[in-house]
DNA sequence: GCCAACGTTGGC
DNA sequence: GCCAACGTTGGC
């Protein structure tokens, strides 16, 4: 089994909770997320040390706004459990849970964002299966390759 | 605010 | 197991 780094990257609307917000908390539990494909790879996929892009969504400007790290194994999200949480879910137990999120850990923020117009231009050298761009994709956490990885953050410095 | 695209739910 | 209805995401 192999023990290199991934990559991935995880949405957030700026007004719930910012890159700017995760570099006041240094680290933040990924609350909330209640899709299960993306549950997977924080569950499956993640593990301490993986790299991830910090994407604004539902905002003026879309794109990646910084970098944080996984902080944690990943663990039961535990909003699903109380009844007051609008992440609240009713099938879920504590000798069962549903939902399972990691703590993420505030890296650095981007000098210049990486606009998701951008993004779009590259979409070639991406792939047309990278989730970010795929028609219609909504995924809120998602792989990125070592590839994706570099050529998105080569953008970064040509604005 | 609109709405396309998608995931989930639940009746049958 | 099908699929209509519904809710959500997220760009624009």
């Amino acid at each position: 089994m192999s023990t290199r780094k991934r990559y991935w990257l995880m949405k957030s609307e700026p007004e719930d909770f910012s890159i700017d917000d995760l570099a006041r908390v240094g680290t933040e539990p990924w609350t909330g997320v209640r899709n299960y494909q993306a549950r997977n790879f924080m569950r499956d996929g993640m593990r301490v040390g993986d790299e991830v892009l910090f994407y604004h969504s539902n905002t003026d400007v879309p794109g990646i706004y910084g970098i944080a790290e996984v902080a944690s194994t990943a663990y039961p999200d535990p909003s699903q459990f109380k009844k007051s949480s609008k992440y609240f879910d009713e099938k879920a137990t504590e000798e069962t849970p549903r939902w399972f999120l990691v703590d993420v850990g505030y890296v650095r923020t981007l000098a210049h964002p990486i606009s998701l117009a951008q993004i779009r231009e590259h979409s070639t050298d991406l792939g047309e299966e990278f989730a970010l761009i795929r028609k219609g994709a909504r995924l809120s956490v998602l792989p990125v390759t070592s590839a994706q990885w570099k050529l998105l953050l080569s953008l970064e410095k040509k604005r």
